[in-house]
DNA sequence: CCCTATTTAATTGTGTATAATTAAATAAAA
DNA sequence: TTTTATTTAATTATACACAATTAAATAGGG
């Protein structure tokens, strides 16, 4: 029983550990976004946009690991700052499209240095980074593929 | 340009892969939690209180890395429950300690086998979770000095 | 063609997160 | 001792997250 009880040390906890990451990396963010006027899950939004033109929900939802209860909202508050379009798909109507204002594109080139200010926050190696990212990568995908069945 | 843009790039953001990463691990709990009533955060704080009895608010924060705007209502919401007890000291009247009911106590028992069957969910060996949590944990520390100056 | 199943967003309700403010209590300085 | 600064929770307002439901539209089978 000990050694059961030593598992759940918050010491031995990898979710811990990714899970507070994740919220001190939101941290370091603010007030690099803030320049911008965007939060964290916006920029991630912006970020897909930037390489995709226009999306439908659905996709960017794919591609962000987030449903349309998260995405519907965010969108229409990213809408009323005119970064975004939302409009019906014509052939489907149950699809809606989104796509960057000319405000929302032009932020691309504010947002070009925040990888490196980030980065520079961190302490370790680009190499050591990509490593994380790419073991990350896999761990993703194995639990998304678990939580899909 | 064209190279910063690329940085810009979803799948280049280690960001990413922690923020989703993190929400997938909190999936992994959830029906596991769900045996048990609780959510990931109350889980967490759980695992702190299991191994300290008594706690200020303030100190559980610092554990969690969660300031008193979640955890007071999360545990108030807790004690709605009865797994736990707010009170407030006698020598310090701004503090408030929290401690386990029996109810809380005992959950401990059956949160025993919860990490060996998310283990099971990641397809990684021992020994590279360990070494992903210890880069994790050296981040977390960099990131949170940095955000606490 | 009609019925059923599926797809897709939106909505609703609950629970975090966090910044900013408030309020109470304590400590420290003048 | 009186004032000032600090500490600590609580409160408030805003913004995610996500499960579950709803509603509209499309697709597929008979």
């Amino acid at each position: 029983m000990e050694q059961l009880y030593k598992q759940l040390q918050l010491e031995n906890q990898l979710c811990f550990s990714i899970y507070a990451t994740s919220r001190e990396i939101t941290k370091v963010y603010k007030p690099l976004l803030d320049k911008l006027g965007v939060t964290y899950p916006q920029y991630l939004a912006l970020l897909v946009l930037w390489e995709h033109e226009t999306l439908s929900v659905k996709k960017m939802g794919e591609l962000l690991y987030l449903d349309s209860g998260t995405l519907t909202p965010m969108l229409k508050r990213m809408q009323d700052q005119e970064l975004v379009i939302r409009q019906r798909s014509h052939e489907d109507e149950r699809v809606v499209f989104i796509s960057l204002t000319e405000k929302g594109k032009n932020l691309r080139d504010k947002a070009c240095h925040i990888p490196e200010e980030v980065f520079s926050m961190t302490n370790k190696s680009q190499g050591e980074l990509e490593k994380l990212k790419e073991t990350l990568q896999e761990l993703l995908q194995s639990l998304h593929t678990y939580n899909q069945k």
